[in-house]
DNA sequence: GACCTGACCAATT
DNA sequence: TAATTGGCCAGGT
């Protein structure tokens, strides 16, 4: 399996109301340093509709700038919607929101 | 066809 | 303990 649909995998089975950082996707995917490929991943984004990207933040729990990827703060919206908390920095509360790839 | 960049994180020195 | 470099994959020029 490529990487990449081994990080979309991921991606998916992210639950909703939860979030995932990069780094554990990545490590999900293989190896931890797939970071950046995962970023990249997310970015091709080549099936939105499947790939919550917006449930991937950084490792400081809160959203990338180029990550709007409707425009604005949609993501926040989004993950706001599913009954993510956003502390006053705009980070992700991740003590209680972070994804913990629990058995599936 | 090759080189560089790009939503990042972790390990090493 | 802190700061820096390295690494991975694919698309674009």
């Amino acid at each position: 399996m490529n990487t990449f649909e081994t990080i979309y995998e991921v991606v998916k089975q992210i639950p909703c109301g939860k979030v995932a950082t990069y780094g554990q996707v990545a490590s999900l995917a293989g190896n931890a340093r797939l970071a950046r490929v995962v970023g990249y991943a997310l970015h091709a984004n080549p099936d939105p509709e499947h790939i919550p990207c917006y449930r991937v933040v950084n490792r400081f729990g809160e959203v990338s700038e180029a990550f709007a990827f409707g425009g604005g703060n949609r993501q926040v919206e989004l993950l706001r919607a599913e009954g993510v908390e956003f502390g006053e920095d705009g980070r992700v509360k991740m003590e209680k929101y972070q994804w913990s790839r629990r058995v599936l």
